[in-house]
DNA sequence: TGCACATATGAATAGCTCTTCAGGTGTTAT
DNA sequence: ATAACACCTGAAGAGCTATTCATATGTGCA
């Protein structure tokens, strides 16, 4: 097989995120793409700020679930946490996420 | 377990996206959130359009896994094709997926 | 018509991931 | 202190996924 347009190729390829960077974006992307990581999230947005009892019960998922999930997302920087007595309360850590979480759903409600 | 702000929770599960819709948020993160396909998505939105030996030149990665994968970005809307002569060009299928490359770019630039 | 090329597809396997179970840590209350 | 509570963690198994190999389809060219 050959590139009909080399050249494109290569600037495309100079250009291009390195496959480093391609590799931790997609880590990201990795992330929200698990139905209940997704719902944690979505919840989230929609609260500001929730306990791992109150997610366990909002997502309907197992409390050890929610803590397997959350903990990969703290790891990544995706969502923050605060401890409030023996409660450990979570919320999104940063605009991005937020965003990301908007335009997605944006997304869907136009591509149907 | 108990949620200690019952109303709150109450709440934030009307409001919340459905678990339909949760599962479609995730499936089209989850396509994104893999190194390959996230590689493909980036060399798209640099180049505008690219062809699978294109594609499978600049990811470095094999046309039948470039193809396996172009399947299902194809198949998921998140990208399209055209097909000219024996060569098929894809693209990125909408502006919100654009979007969504570009925020989450973002996101690792600022959150390191 | 026949061949070469670009891409697609199906099947199979290796590797990963999510959930569950069992048990552990830190905190409050009595 | 000790019990109850909220949460975390490690191990293990079922299920899913991405790549590869082999083969098929569709297109252009001689």
């Amino acid at each position: 097989m050959q590139e009909p347009d080399a050249a494109r190729v290569a600037a495309t390829r100079d250009r291009l995120v390195t496959p480093e960077e391609a590799t931790r974006l997609a880590e990201l992307f990795r992330l929200l793409g698990d139905p209940t990581r997704a719902r944690l999230l979505y919840a989230l947005l929609e609260a500001g700020e929730l306990c791992v009892c109150d997610l366990s019960d909002a997502v309907e998922v197992t409390d050890t679930a929610v803590s397997h999930a959350l903990r990969l997302l703290r790891t990544a920087g995706i969502v923050a946490s605060r401890r409030a007595g023996r409660m450990i309360y979570y919320r999104l850590a940063d605009a991005h996420v937020r965003m990301l979480l908007d335009l997605s759903r944006e997304h869907l409600k136009e591509t149907g």
